[in-house]
DNA sequence: AGATACCCCTGTTAGC
DNA sequence: TGCTAACAGGGGTATC
Protein backbone atom coordinates (compact mmCIF):
# COMPACT_ATOMS: atom_id res chain seq x y z
CA UNK A 1 0.00 0.00 0.00
CA UNK A 2 2.10 2.91 -1.23
CA UNK A 3 2.21 5.80 1.09
CA UNK A 4 4.86 8.80 0.84
CA UNK A 5 8.11 6.73 0.63
CA UNK A 6 6.49 4.39 -1.61
CA UNK A 7 5.52 7.30 -4.10
CA UNK A 8 8.64 9.00 -3.84
CA UNK A 9 10.36 6.26 -4.98
CA UNK A 10 8.14 5.79 -8.05
CA UNK A 11 8.67 9.09 -8.88
CA UNK A 12 12.29 9.12 -8.97
CA UNK A 13 12.32 6.16 -11.28
CA UNK A 14 9.43 8.22 -13.53
CA UNK A 15 11.67 11.22 -13.39
CA UNK A 16 14.50 9.41 -14.97
CA UNK A 17 12.17 6.75 -16.99
CA UNK A 18 9.55 9.23 -18.57
CA UNK A 19 10.16 12.89 -18.22
CA UNK A 20 11.24 14.62 -21.62
CA UNK A 21 9.01 11.69 -23.65
CA UNK A 22 6.00 12.55 -25.59
CA UNK A 23 2.71 10.14 -25.33
CA UNK A 24 1.97 8.58 -28.68
CA UNK A 25 -0.97 6.49 -27.81
CA UNK A 26 -3.10 5.82 -24.96
CA UNK A 27 -4.51 1.81 -24.48
CA UNK A 28 -8.35 1.65 -24.00
CA UNK A 29 -8.77 1.24 -20.01
CA UNK A 30 -9.61 -2.26 -18.72
CA UNK A 31 -11.62 -0.80 -15.82
CA UNK A 32 -14.26 1.74 -15.37
CA UNK A 33 -13.38 3.10 -12.23
CA UNK A 34 -9.74 3.80 -13.48
CA UNK A 35 -11.03 7.07 -15.17
CA UNK A 36 -14.24 7.92 -12.95
CA UNK A 37 -12.63 11.54 -12.33
CA UNK A 38 -11.66 12.08 -15.87
CA UNK A 39 -14.03 14.40 -17.47
CA UNK A 40 -15.37 12.94 -20.89
CA UNK A 41 -13.75 9.83 -20.29
CA UNK A 42 -11.05 8.02 -22.45
CA UNK A 43 -12.02 10.41 -25.88
CA UNK A 44 -11.31 13.70 -23.77
CA UNK A 45 -8.01 11.79 -21.76
CA UNK A 46 -6.96 10.59 -25.28
CA UNK A 47 -7.54 13.87 -27.29
CA UNK A 48 -5.57 16.12 -24.75
CA UNK A 49 -2.97 13.59 -23.96
CA UNK A 50 -1.51 12.68 -27.19
CA UNK A 51 1.06 13.87 -28.68
CA UNK A 52 1.83 16.01 -24.90
CA UNK A 53 4.96 16.02 -23.69
CA UNK A 54 5.99 15.04 -20.18
CA UNK A 55 7.64 17.71 -18.38
CA UNK A 56 8.09 16.51 -15.02
CA UNK A 57 6.91 14.27 -12.08
CA UNK A 58 5.77 16.06 -9.09
CA UNK A 59 4.27 14.32 -5.64
CA UNK A 60 2.60 16.16 -2.94
CA UNK A 61 1.51 13.60 -0.49
CA UNK A 62 0.64 10.53 -2.22
CA UNK A 63 -0.37 12.18 -5.25
CA UNK A 64 1.85 12.35 -8.39
CA UNK A 65 1.16 14.50 -11.36
CA UNK A 66 3.02 14.74 -14.85
CA UNK A 67 2.85 18.69 -16.26
CA UNK A 68 2.40 18.49 -19.67
CA UNK A 69 3.30 20.81 -22.16
CA UNK A 70 -0.04 21.01 -23.26
CA UNK A 71 -3.26 23.83 -21.94
CA UNK A 72 -6.73 22.92 -21.69
CA UNK A 73 -7.47 26.37 -23.10
CA UNK A 74 -4.76 28.49 -24.98
CA UNK A 75 -6.76 32.06 -24.39
CA UNK A 76 -5.76 30.70 -20.32
CA UNK A 77 -2.44 31.24 -19.20
CA UNK A 78 -2.85 29.14 -15.82
CA UNK A 79 -4.76 26.42 -17.90
CA UNK A 80 -1.37 24.32 -18.09
CA UNK A 81 -2.74 20.95 -18.35
CA UNK A 82 -1.29 17.43 -16.10
CA UNK A 83 -2.02 14.22 -15.38
CA UNK A 84 -2.79 13.55 -12.10
CA UNK A 85 -2.72 9.86 -10.57
CA UNK A 86 -2.89 8.26 -7.36
CA UNK A 87 -2.51 4.48 -6.86
CA UNK A 88 -5.05 4.59 -3.98
CA UNK A 89 -4.36 1.36 -2.24
CA UNK A 90 -2.94 -1.31 -4.95
CA UNK A 91 -1.52 1.46 -7.51
CA UNK A 92 1.41 0.69 -9.88
CA UNK A 93 3.46 2.76 -12.30
CA UNK A 94 5.43 0.22 -14.25
CA UNK A 95 7.39 1.24 -17.05
CA UNK A 96 8.17 -1.27 -19.52
CA UNK A 97 10.21 -1.62 -22.81
CA UNK A 98 7.70 -1.36 -25.76
CA UNK A 99 6.40 -4.39 -27.14
CA UNK A 100 7.78 -6.99 -24.63
CA UNK A 101 5.48 -9.21 -22.83
CA UNK A 102 5.79 -8.12 -18.87
CA UNK A 103 7.53 -11.90 -18.23
CA UNK A 104 10.43 -10.98 -20.64
CA UNK A 105 10.73 -7.17 -19.50
CA UNK A 106 13.39 -7.28 -17.27
CA UNK A 107 11.45 -7.24 -14.29
CA UNK A 108 12.94 -7.65 -10.78
CA UNK A 109 14.71 -10.46 -9.62
CA UNK A 110 12.19 -11.19 -6.79
CA UNK A 111 9.54 -11.07 -9.44
CA UNK A 112 8.04 -14.47 -10.70
CA UNK A 113 6.12 -15.49 -13.64
CA UNK A 114 2.97 -15.37 -11.21
CA UNK A 115 3.57 -12.21 -10.26
CA UNK A 116 4.15 -11.01 -14.13
CA UNK A 117 0.62 -12.69 -14.67
CA UNK A 118 -0.98 -10.99 -11.97
CA UNK A 119 0.26 -7.60 -13.02
CA UNK A 120 -1.25 -8.37 -16.52
CA UNK A 121 -4.45 -9.34 -15.20
CA UNK A 122 -4.87 -5.85 -13.47
CA UNK A 123 -3.37 -3.32 -16.00
CA UNK A 124 -5.84 -0.75 -16.35
CA UNK A 125 -3.89 1.32 -18.64
CA UNK A 126 -0.99 2.03 -20.57
CA UNK A 127 0.78 5.26 -22.28
CA UNK A 128 2.94 4.46 -25.07
CA UNK A 129 6.14 6.80 -25.31
CA UNK A 130 8.28 8.30 -27.77
CA UNK A 131 11.30 6.85 -25.86
CA UNK A 132 10.58 3.47 -26.92
CA UNK A 133 8.78 2.70 -23.42
CA UNK A 134 5.06 1.74 -22.05
CA UNK A 135 3.80 3.77 -19.01
CA UNK A 136 1.77 1.29 -17.51
CA UNK A 137 -0.87 1.66 -14.52
CA UNK A 138 -1.72 -1.12 -13.25
CA UNK A 139 -4.26 -1.60 -10.17
CA UNK A 140 -5.87 -4.74 -8.32
CA UNK A 141 -8.57 -2.94 -6.14
CA UNK A 142 -9.67 -0.15 -8.48
CA UNK A 143 -8.97 2.56 -5.42
CA UNK A 144 -6.12 3.99 -7.77
CA UNK A 145 -7.42 6.93 -10.61
CA UNK A 146 -6.12 8.47 -13.66
CA UNK A 147 -7.19 12.29 -15.04
CA UNK A 148 -6.07 15.24 -16.88
CA UNK A 149 -6.49 18.24 -14.59
CA UNK A 150 -5.64 21.96 -15.23
CA UNK A 151 -2.70 23.39 -13.08
CA UNK A 152 -3.43 26.05 -10.83
CA UNK A 153 -1.30 28.27 -8.49
CA UNK A 154 -0.47 27.42 -5.27
CA UNK A 155 -1.89 29.94 -2.52
CA UNK A 156 1.87 30.86 -1.16
CA UNK A 157 3.49 30.41 -4.54
CA UNK A 158 6.02 27.63 -3.25
CA UNK A 159 6.57 24.44 -4.95
CA UNK A 160 3.30 22.83 -5.38
CA UNK A 161 5.20 19.11 -4.37
CA UNK A 162 8.29 17.19 -4.99
CA UNK A 163 9.88 18.08 -8.55
CA UNK A 164 7.56 20.95 -9.21
CA UNK A 165 9.74 23.66 -10.55
CA UNK A 166 7.16 26.65 -10.40
CA UNK A 167 4.31 27.56 -7.72
CA UNK A 168 1.52 25.08 -9.36
CA UNK A 169 -0.98 22.45 -8.52
CA UNK A 170 -3.71 20.56 -9.87
CA UNK A 171 -6.99 21.97 -9.84
CA UNK A 172 -9.20 19.59 -7.16
CA UNK A 173 -5.76 18.32 -5.00
CA UNK A 174 -5.55 21.91 -3.12
CA UNK A 175 -7.13 20.20 -0.29
CA UNK A 176 -4.59 17.99 0.13
CA UNK A 177 -2.39 19.66 2.97
CA UNK A 178 1.66 19.70 2.11
CA UNK A 179 3.74 16.27 3.45
CA UNK A 180 6.23 15.53 5.91
CA UNK A 181 9.27 15.92 3.66
CA UNK A 182 8.31 18.93 2.17
CA UNK A 183 10.17 22.04 3.23
CA UNK A 184 7.43 24.33 3.23
CA UNK A 185 5.36 22.61 5.74
CA UNK A 186 4.29 25.06 8.11
CA UNK A 187 3.26 25.52 11.69
CA UNK A 188 -0.24 25.62 10.44
CA UNK A 189 -0.16 21.26 10.59
CA UNK A 190 1.14 21.01 14.48
CA UNK A 191 -1.20 24.20 15.49
CA UNK A 192 -4.11 22.10 13.24
CA UNK A 193 -3.24 18.58 15.54
CA UNK A 194 -3.10 20.45 19.00
CA UNK A 195 -7.20 22.36 18.23
CA UNK A 196 -8.33 18.87 17.82
CA UNK A 197 -9.93 16.15 20.60
CA UNK A 198 -9.83 12.96 17.88
CA UNK A 199 -7.03 10.57 18.55
CA UNK A 200 -3.73 11.56 17.21
CA UNK A 201 -3.66 8.55 15.12
CA UNK A 202 -6.56 9.67 13.42
CA UNK A 203 -5.42 12.74 12.45
CA UNK A 204 -2.34 11.69 11.57
CA UNK A 205 -4.03 10.05 8.73
CA UNK A 206 -5.80 13.14 7.62
CA UNK A 207 -4.45 14.77 4.62
CA UNK A 208 -5.91 17.98 4.62
CA UNK A 209 -3.44 18.55 7.96
CA UNK A 210 -0.67 16.56 6.99
CA UNK A 211 -0.46 14.48 3.96
CA UNK A 212 1.60 11.54 2.87
CA UNK A 213 0.83 8.83 5.89
CA UNK A 214 -1.28 5.92 5.91
CA UNK A 215 -1.46 3.67 8.21
CA UNK A 216 2.08 2.08 8.21
CA UNK A 217 4.12 5.16 9.14
CA UNK A 218 1.51 6.83 11.33
CA UNK A 219 2.04 3.21 13.31
CA UNK A 220 5.41 3.81 13.32
CA UNK A 221 6.22 7.19 13.76
CA UNK A 222 3.90 6.93 17.37
CA UNK A 223 6.39 3.95 18.07
CA UNK A 224 9.35 6.31 17.63
CA UNK A 225 7.55 9.13 19.61
CA UNK A 226 6.47 6.70 22.34
CA UNK A 227 2.66 8.27 21.91
CA UNK A 228 0.22 5.89 22.53
CA UNK A 229 -2.56 6.18 19.18
CA UNK A 230 -5.30 6.31 21.05
CA UNK A 231 -4.28 9.82 22.84
CA UNK A 232 -6.40 12.64 21.81
CA UNK A 233 -4.52 15.41 19.69
CA UNK A 234 -4.93 18.05 21.81
CA UNK A 235 -3.38 16.54 25.01
CA UNK A 236 -0.02 16.87 23.27
CA UNK A 237 2.22 19.59 23.72
CA UNK A 238 3.47 21.82 20.74
CA UNK A 239 7.07 20.20 21.26
CA UNK A 240 5.90 16.58 21.69
CA UNK A 241 3.33 17.40 18.35
CA UNK A 242 6.53 18.65 16.51
CA UNK A 243 8.53 15.38 17.54
CA UNK A 244 5.82 13.23 16.53
CA UNK A 245 5.98 14.91 13.10
CA UNK A 246 9.93 14.90 12.98
CA UNK A 247 9.51 11.23 14.01
CA UNK A 248 7.30 10.50 11.32
CA UNK A 249 9.97 11.90 9.27
CA UNK A 250 12.80 10.10 10.25
CA UNK A 251 10.88 6.61 9.50
CA UNK A 252 10.02 8.20 5.76
CA UNK A 253 13.41 8.84 5.34
CA UNK A 254 14.51 5.67 6.44
CA UNK A 255 11.94 3.37 4.63
CA UNK A 256 13.38 6.16 1.65
CA UNK A 257 16.61 4.44 1.99
CA UNK A 258 15.49 0.59 1.24
CA UNK A 259 12.59 1.97 -1.37
CA UNK A 260 9.85 1.81 0.45
CA UNK A 261 7.60 -1.01 2.32
CA UNK A 262 6.40 -4.18 0.70
CA UNK A 263 3.80 -5.88 3.19
CA UNK A 264 1.78 -7.84 0.71
CA UNK A 265 3.90 -7.79 -2.11
CA UNK A 266 0.82 -5.02 -3.62
CA UNK A 267 3.88 -2.60 -3.72
CA UNK A 268 6.71 -2.56 -6.11
CA UNK A 269 8.55 0.30 -7.99
CA UNK A 270 8.40 0.90 -11.43
CA UNK A 271 11.06 -1.69 -12.92
CA UNK A 272 8.89 -4.09 -10.52
CA UNK A 273 10.86 -4.25 -7.83
CA UNK A 274 9.36 -4.60 -3.98
CA UNK A 275 10.85 -2.12 -1.16
CA UNK A 276 13.02 -3.75 1.87
CA UNK A 277 11.69 -2.21 4.26
CA UNK A 278 8.80 -4.54 5.84
CA UNK A 279 11.72 -6.11 7.77
CA UNK A 280 13.11 -2.33 9.35
CA UNK A 281 9.13 -2.29 11.14
CA UNK A 282 8.46 -2.15 14.84
CA UNK A 283 5.07 -2.17 15.13
CA UNK A 284 2.95 -2.34 11.80
CA UNK A 285 1.63 -5.85 11.16
CA UNK A 286 3.34 -7.39 14.45
CA UNK A 287 0.38 -7.66 16.98
CA UNK A 288 1.25 -10.09 19.31
CA UNK A 289 4.91 -9.96 18.76
CA UNK A 290 7.55 -8.93 21.19
CA UNK A 291 8.47 -5.28 21.17
CA UNK A 292 11.79 -4.52 19.64
CA UNK A 293 12.94 -1.88 21.89
CA UNK A 294 11.30 -3.24 25.60
CA UNK A 295 10.35 -7.10 25.08
CA UNK A 296 6.39 -6.15 26.03
CA UNK A 297 3.59 -8.07 23.83
CA UNK A 298 2.63 -5.62 21.41
CA UNK A 299 -1.58 -4.83 21.61
CA UNK A 300 -3.62 -3.97 18.39
CA UNK A 301 -7.17 -2.00 18.56
CA UNK A 302 -9.38 -0.65 16.48
CA UNK A 303 -8.68 3.43 16.06
CA UNK A 304 -11.75 5.15 13.77
CA UNK A 305 -12.09 1.78 12.21
CA UNK A 306 -8.08 1.56 11.56
CA UNK A 307 -6.05 -0.82 13.03
CA UNK A 308 -3.57 0.30 14.96
CA UNK A 309 -0.44 -1.95 16.16
CA UNK A 310 1.28 -0.14 19.70
CA UNK A 311 3.83 -1.08 22.75
CA UNK A 312 1.48 -0.74 25.73
CA UNK A 313 4.62 -0.18 27.65
CA UNK A 314 6.70 2.03 25.39
CA UNK A 315 3.51 4.10 24.19
CA UNK A 316 1.61 5.04 27.05
CA UNK A 317 -1.48 7.36 26.78
CA UNK A 318 -1.17 10.65 27.76
C1' DA B 1 -16.00 24.37 9.55
C1' DG B 2 -15.15 19.84 11.79
C1' DA B 3 -16.67 15.40 12.88
C1' DT B 4 -18.81 11.18 11.34
C1' DA B 5 -20.55 7.36 8.69
C1' DC B 6 -20.49 5.15 4.55
C1' DC B 7 -19.00 3.71 0.09
C1' DC B 8 -15.99 2.06 -3.51
C1' DC B 9 -13.20 -3.01 -4.69
C1' DT B 10 -10.93 -7.60 -4.70
C1' DG B 11 -7.72 -10.94 -2.94
C1' DT B 12 -6.48 -13.10 1.25
C1' DT B 13 -7.28 -14.90 5.66
C1' DA B 14 -9.98 -16.31 9.68
C1' DG B 15 -13.60 -18.85 11.38
C1' DC B 16 -17.24 -21.95 11.31
C1' DT C 1 -12.75 -29.48 3.07
C1' DG C 2 -15.71 -25.78 1.62
C1' DC C 3 -18.19 -22.13 2.54
C1' DT C 4 -19.00 -17.30 4.28
C1' DA C 5 -17.62 -13.30 6.72
C1' DA C 6 -14.22 -10.24 8.00
C1' DC C 7 -10.40 -7.61 6.78
C1' DA C 8 -7.13 -4.50 4.44
C1' DG C 9 -6.56 0.24 2.62
C1' DG C 10 -7.23 6.08 0.86
C1' DG C 11 -10.08 9.39 -0.10
C1' DG C 12 -14.44 11.26 -1.94
C1' DT C 13 -19.07 12.33 -0.70
C1' DA C 14 -23.13 13.16 2.00
C1' DT C 15 -25.02 14.54 6.36
C1' DC C 16 -25.21 16.51 10.64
Amino acid sequence: MPELPEVETIRRNLENLTVGSRVLSVSEPTHPRTLRYQNGGIAALRAQLVGSRLRAVVRRGKFLWFPLDTVADSNSPEGQLCLVTHLGMSGQLRVLPSGMPPDAAGLGPGLEAETAETMLRHERLRLTLDNGSNLVFCDQRTFGHVELRPLVPTPDGAPGGKGDPGGLLPQGVEHIARDVMDPYLTYNAVASLRRSGRAIKTKLLDQAVVSGIGNIYADEGLFVAGIHPATPAGNLSRKETQALLEAVRGVMAHALEFGGTSFDRLYVNSWGNPGEFAKELNVYGRGGQSCHRCGTTLAKMVIDGRSSVYCPQCQQKR
